[in-house]
DNA sequence: CGTTTGAATCTGGTATACCAAAAAATTCTT
DNA sequence: AAGAATTTTTTGGTATACCAGATTCAAACG
């Protein structure tokens, strides 16, 4: 018995190909197609597509195939608002019960994504991106509240793609370095409140480089190489 | 089409039993058994118990059968911390984005528990305990955050029947009356500061009341094993 | 030519049968 | 009698077949 990895093993496959804009949003799942596209029977897919959809990376519509989401501004923002109330969180009770080492490891991370921030280019990207979403996923889980360490996950992975493309912007990885190491500081001294401030800080400022971004793809090209569906 | 509705169906039904103890913390639920018993097959079955298992109630263990889930205390406050940030989160939105109407509905639904608070007894008391859950879900509506709400209403389905227990007794009754109409007094008054406090202060109350409901159940008898109703 | 209606088709939902892995029980060995 | 190995049983995972609702496209009618 394999404790079901398949279906664990295809919704991987579809976040990545949804991430990476493989999959654009709009597209649609169909679960007979994919199903043989990938040689599996359609029960995995179907377990796997629930999976997706609970993460908030695809729709479910009644009677339709389910599409991968297209998240309007507003939703994006709204899912910034919560992850920004989870991750303040975090930052408060990680102050008071994170280990000195995991500390340490989250300054680590920060000086990692440090140093690639200023050379990365091409696929390097991918590997600064996964880094800094480490550095957040390290905070939560440092709160040593497993709950909040999960829900926090699934609002990172849910916006995952949003935040590749802020992440990406030279002008937003200049500010991200500040940031991440003012919040390592008010970690490293315990200091729930400063901690809080700077967290909040640098999710509002992410809040509005979205805003930006989206108002650019609005008024200019299409970003996502799907046009067929904007308004 | 029918949308699924068979799983949800069934996951409504597990959830109800597990709720009011007829399903006892550490149950197997077997879903060849659970299948044959409702008359339905494996699939829609085994959906469902993936919902409550991403909802927290039962819980998956590879290669043995879905338990129903049996948190630790320390696993329930985590939880209720986690509730509280995204409660008074919905409050400060809602203060801000909630029409007439909705703070309306609100106090209507306080009044409704009010009403019923004094009397309630046996079978009435599930049907209680849904307003009072249906109160605060109604606050995380009316923050007009989907995201928020949804992850709202997840976190109470995990702690449904924690919160029975405490909910159900005389004594928290009292309580949570009076910080109800608190709660919906801030809102009417469309003061941020104070809906958040109050809410803190509620679900504050609410960690040490369930606090106090472990240590009983540690010292004494063991409430969970079947005795199916509680006073 | 436009509108309407009905049938073909595409969708996901459900039931069932089969398979592999892991526990549990039994038996064989020492 | 105790332990180990094997067989039996129980579990969930997967594939497949069938069903019902929804969409859509085309043909027939106005």
């Amino acid at each position: 018995m394999t404790a079901s990895p398949l279906a664990e093993q295809i919704a991987q496959k579809l976040r990545r190909d949804i991430l990476r804009g493989k999959l654009a949003p709009g597209d649609p799942i169909k679960e007979r197609d994919n199903a043989v596209d990938l040689g599996v029977s359609r029960t995995p897919l179907r377990e796997a597509v629930r999976i997706l959809a609970k993460e908030g990376l695809v729709q479910l519509r009644p009677a339709r195939s389910p599409i991968v989401a297209d998240p309007s501004l507003k939703e994006v923002r709204d899912s910034v608002m919560v992850l920004k109330a989870l991750e303040i969180l975090s930052g408060e009770l990680a102050c008071r019960e994170a280990s000195d080492a995991e500390i340490a490891e989250i300054r680590d991370l920060s000086e990692r994504h440090l140093a690639l921030s200023e050379t990365a280019e091409g696929d390097a990207l991918i590997e600064l991106f996964e880094i800094d979403m480490a550095f957040h996923t390290a905070i939560a889980r440092a709160s040593h509240n497993p709950a909040l360490a999960e829900t926090h996950a699934a609002y990172l992975a849910r916006m995952w793609r949003q935040r590749y493309l802020s992440a990406v912007q030279r002008r937003a990885r200049e500010r991200v370095r500040t940031q991440h190491e003012n919040i390592v500081r008010g970690l490293e001294t315990r200091d729930p409140a400063r901690v809080g401030a700077e967290i909040d800080a640098h999710l509002s400022a992410l809040i509005v480089n979205l805003t930006r971004l989206f108002e650019l793809r609005e008024s200019g090209r299409d970003l996502t190489t799907n046009e067929k569906d904007i308004e």
